[in-house]
DNA sequence: TAGATTGTTAATCGATTAACAATC
DNA sequence: TAGATTGTTAATCGATTAACAATC
């Protein structure tokens, strides 16, 4: 009894590749401005810094969208990574904590390009609330909930001080939200459907020291086994110019 | 012929385990605050939101350093994880573009307790160069290569617009810099010898984006497959509460 | 000694990569 | 058809985890 169905494509889509899309997405979208019309898997890659037969497994498990001999269609892979990650939606965003790194984010405009929207920016002080950042006024913390309610917020983006954040992200989730960016240094303790993402300069730095002390010590892991720039993979850096 | 040298202690700390060091530096300097003077994996590991056989066998890479039926010293272990991240020394950080995102990295506080000392601020705007942030005065890109070298820098952090990203990284590892950490949404070029690290919003946005697009779907793979609080490793979200 | 907890083993899982048949 | 490039296979590598002997 051979398999006849409509073949369920295999769901599923590794983390490592989602964290990757991305990468590729603006990459695309820096090709496309330039009207370039097709790419081959090797050219992306060397942009993006990964290996061709990674680019190509990875965009495989969004389906088959390369022509050979070709390459790929810029504008139809756009769509298609687009579509995947989620972006021809758009996802309503609160920035909670709007000091020196929420103002920054508040004015970083380019979000990849669409598929973000900061519907509110919150804070606990009463003196900057009503004062507009980006164009949106601050809005005091007290009314987070009903804020949420009415702006359809999904994604929350903590970018208060640490003693403020696990609150904060306790009421976030108390009102549905189930995605959260952290950027306070401090481990958030959330149910298992909410999304946790976190960015932490200060352990960003520590991973870098330990690299750099390696380099100097004279008798690191880099020299014995011969892996200079061993972060090549962990982070996004590469050889290319 | 049984071996019989002192071992010449597996160098080679994984990657994974590196980035993990960070988080449980912070969470032990917590305990060390709060007097408490040892704990087992069980417990850090619940506080940090891993595993615990992960735990034990991420610092088991550092060396023996707990006691069996006790656990671990805190301060004993405090200077352990630090020793092997290079915190025993201090590095200098050259910040480049004091915008929003520059001032708030100037501005935050505590880099992992010690280990870095901000060394300067550098900006492209003469209307800004000259002002004072977080206690320092910001200098003109133009003497980046003599300020690198008079203090020393060995992180360059690059907080600039896109646009000037892989110009300022090209003169920071012109003038000896091998560890950068990258705000800025390019993909930079460098030697391999270099290590670059990358934070970046909208990446962070768009794969918490796919997740969330998967729940709301009513077919996506956390359904289907039974995976809900996928990121529950990649990021660093835990149930614990 | 009994109880607790480490450090390590080994199984498993997931990610990377070279190589190449398929095919434009 | 000849050349180019995809999509996939299979080998390899690295990371995770349960389980438990060692030992405090």
């Amino acid at each position: 009894m051979t398999r006849r169905t409509p073949r369920p494509r295999e769901r599923g889509i590794p983390e490592a590749t989602v964290a990757r899309l991305p990468v590729y997405l603006r990459a695309l979208q820096a090709l496309n401005d330039q009207g370039t019309p097709t790419v081959s898997s090797e050219d992306l890659a060397a942009t993006t810094g990964v290996n061709s037969a990674k680019l190509r497994k990875d965009l495989s498990h969004l389906g088959s969208y390369g022509t050979r001999g070709v390459g790929y269609d810029v504008d139809y892979l756009i769509y298609q990574v687009s579509r995947e990650l989620g972006l021809t939606q758009d996802w309503s965003v609160a920035i909670i904590g709007i000091g020196n790194l929420g103002r920054a984010l508040a004015n970083y405009g380019g979000f990849g390009s669409r598929g973000f929207r900061i519907a509110a920016l919150l804070d606990a002080d009463s003196s900057i609330v009503g004062d507009k950042v980006a164009g949106l006024p601050v809005r005091h913390i007290e009314i987070l909930e009903e804020v949420v309610g009415v702006e359809d917020v999904s994604i929350g983006v903590i970018a208060t001080p640490a003693a403020a954040a696990q609150t904060v992200c306790d009421r976030l989730v108390g009102c549905g939200v189930t995605s959260v960016l952290n950027f306070a240094p401090v481990v958030l303790n959330v149910p298992a459907a909410v999304d946790v993402r976190k960015v932490d300069l200060s352990i960003e730095l520590q991973i870098l020291a330990f690299h750099e002390q390696r380099k100097s010590d004279g008798h690191g892991a880099s020299e014995w086994f011969g892996m200079p720039g061993s972060l090549r993979d962990a982070g996004t850096s590469d050889l290319s110019g």
